[in-house]
RNA sequence: CGGGGCGUAGCGCAGUCCGGUUAGCGUACCUGGUUUGGGACCAGGGGGUCGCAGGUUCGAAUCCUGCCGCCCCGACCA
């Protein structure tokens, strides 16, 4: 086991913690509830980047860049959406500092550089991007509008955990104008589709695709889709939103524009977004007590090669069989580490690389050079085995694909085991608070038992699966009648 | 915003209750040597505004007052 890592049984959110910090992904900054995000857990994020960009782009998007800052008035503009979020903003109200007159080097605000119009630091950025919208849509031939952006957001939440909620933190957030309902809601589950393809395909993450309830909803959407995956924990995480926005942001910013037959109509909108957040959730989707465990399509390094050797001579002829592998493997696009620093042992390297989930690990000793072989471990099972040298590449290609489904087949099967229908509210208390994961139940649809529900167990209705299947039934809750079962857990 | 905790070397901590050598330990770092198939060892060395500001005292990391910051737990949320 990882030293001084907590194990995940005595303490699942200290160990996350721990984690988080001892493989070098992200520590608290000097600001309250931000953090830094260090190389190597950027590079994972830059990999997910850069796989959702490529997703984007296939499907016709073009990236932009608003403003990071919302003038009031157009916050406000939206009103369901200004409301849902104006607990949690950061506003702009001044725009100089001076000399504090009292206090020798030390700064204030200066009271004559107050702001006619405060800025919000967006929280989401519709405002700043419907009232563009407004010119550059005037005829039907400027729709679709595909526009996407990575940008930072800033909600300044209360608590604060590092990747799952941070007061600041970066995303993607797509915003989609287009001339008919039907084709936004085409576009917004489109969208879903894209993530849920990207959480398992590429995080090896499954998730389940649904609806969210009245409650849950984006402030301001008509409907928000999602896409929801479950931790080790049997805490669920919202990874993933897509909204349908309807006609509300074009209404409250005046987007119209001309049809075919000259006809002004307000435009449809869409809007989604993935965001750091997906950091925690790939951390504590595979990871294990030794450290964390990436699927190989999203390690910075996929392959580190660990030399063991007593002096420069031994080194030099390791580093023959070693460098040779890595050209080898860097030619079928694998990346890969060569650590030949001799500043720490064999050993410790084996432990660091674990604590940083590369996939696979390659030893070469003295004992391998006189045999032509060198050893095989891989992460996800900690299996390690000895090869040829002339296998070796074959192998771990082979393994590239492997760990990937091993990781995300380990990940199904667990979610499996923790997913549970309940027919009564003892019981699904009991699921709750014996195993937690997600629980399938009847609901009346109301939003006072899901309010109630909400307060007994702390349980929230994730979402409403895309497929859920209509079964008559009873509310496990109010007895009222339930068209189907819809899914619940405790969400992080 | 409530409750709790913490702030001493890069990191992790002891020392604080009960004031008193030159502020200590582990780890990391530097030098030299021996090592290296699962977090090596020996020797030597460098590194501190004890969170900040006042106060009490012959003397403050330690006591008092005020402030600041961060973390954790709750209410709110992606």
């Amino acid at each position: 086991m990882a030293k001084g890592l907590p194990k995940r049984s005595e303490d699942y959110s200290q160990w996350y913690n721990e984690l988080v910090k001892k493989a070098d992904l992200a520590e608290h900054s000097s600001v309250r509830g931000c953090m830094v995000i260090k190389p190597y857990g950027f590079s994972i994020w830059e990999k997910m980047q850069a796989a959702l960009d490529k997703m984007f782009k296939d499907t016709g998007h073009s990236n932009a860049y608003f403003p990071l800052f919302v003038p009031k008035n157009l916050f406000e503009a939206e009103e369901k959406n200004a409301e849902g979020f104006a607990k949690e903003c950061a506003v702009v109200t001044h725009y100089r500092l001076k000399n504090d007159p009292d206090n020798k080097g030390k700064l204030i605000v200066d009271p004559e550089a107050k702001l006619e119009e405060e800025l919000v630091v967006r929280p989401t950025s519709e405002a700043v991007i419907w009232s563009t919208y407004k010119n550059w849509i005037q005829s039907y031939r400027d729709l679709p509008l595909l526009i996407n952006q990575w940008a930072n957001v800033v909600r300044w939440e209360m608590r604060t955990r590092l990747f799952l909620r941070t007061a600041e933190f970066l995303w993607q957030e797509g915003h989609t104008a287009h001339s008919t309902k039907g084709e936004a809601i085409d576009e917004t589950k489109q969208m879903l589709e894209v993530y849920a393809t990207f959480a398992e395909e590429f995080m090896a993450m499954p998730v389940l695709k649904g609806v969210k309830t009245e409650s849950e909803r984006f402030a301001g959407a008509e409907d928000t889709y999602c896409i929801e995956a479950l931790m080790q924990d049997g805490k669920a995480l919202q990874a993933g939103t897509s909204h349908f926005l309807g006609q509300n942001f074009a209404k409250a910013f005046d987007v119209k524009f001309a049809g075919k037959d000259g006809k002004e109509e307000y435009v449809w909108g869409t809007s989604w977004g993935v965001s750091t957040r997906l950091m925690g959730a790939l951390i504590m989707a595979h990871s294990d007590d030794e450290g964390l465990v990436l699927p190989p399509k999203l390690a910075p390094i996929q392959v580190v090669i660990v030399p063991i050797f007593k002096g420069e001579e031994q080194l030099a002829q390791v580093s023959e069989v070693a460098e040779k592998l890595k050209k080898e493997l860097q030619a079928l696009n694998i990346s890969v580490k060569y650590d030949n620093r001799d500043t720490s042992s064999p050993g410790w390297k084996f432990a660091e690389y674990e604590l940083k989930g590369v996939p696979v690990r390659v030893a070469i000793g003295p004992r391998d050079l006189e045999n032509g072989t060198l050893e095989i471990a891989r992460r996800d099972t900690k299996e390690k085995a000895i090869f040829k040298v002339e296998d070796a590449v074959a192998h771990i290609n082979q393994l590239m694909t492997d760990i990937q489904e091993n990781i995300y087949k380990r990940a199904i099967d667990f979610r499996a085991d923790n997913t549970t229908e309940v027919e009564t509210y003892d019981e699904f208390k009991k699921v709750l608070d014996s195993k937690g994961g997600f629980v399938l139940a009847h609901w009346d649809g109301t939003a006072e038992t899901e309010d109630k529900i909400k307060e007994e167990t702390k349980a929230t209705i994730r979402c409403i699966t895309l497929d859920f299947k209509e079964e008559a039934g009873t509310c496990m809750y109010s007895g009222k009648p339930s068209k189907g079962k819809v899914v619940f857990a405790r969400a992080y």
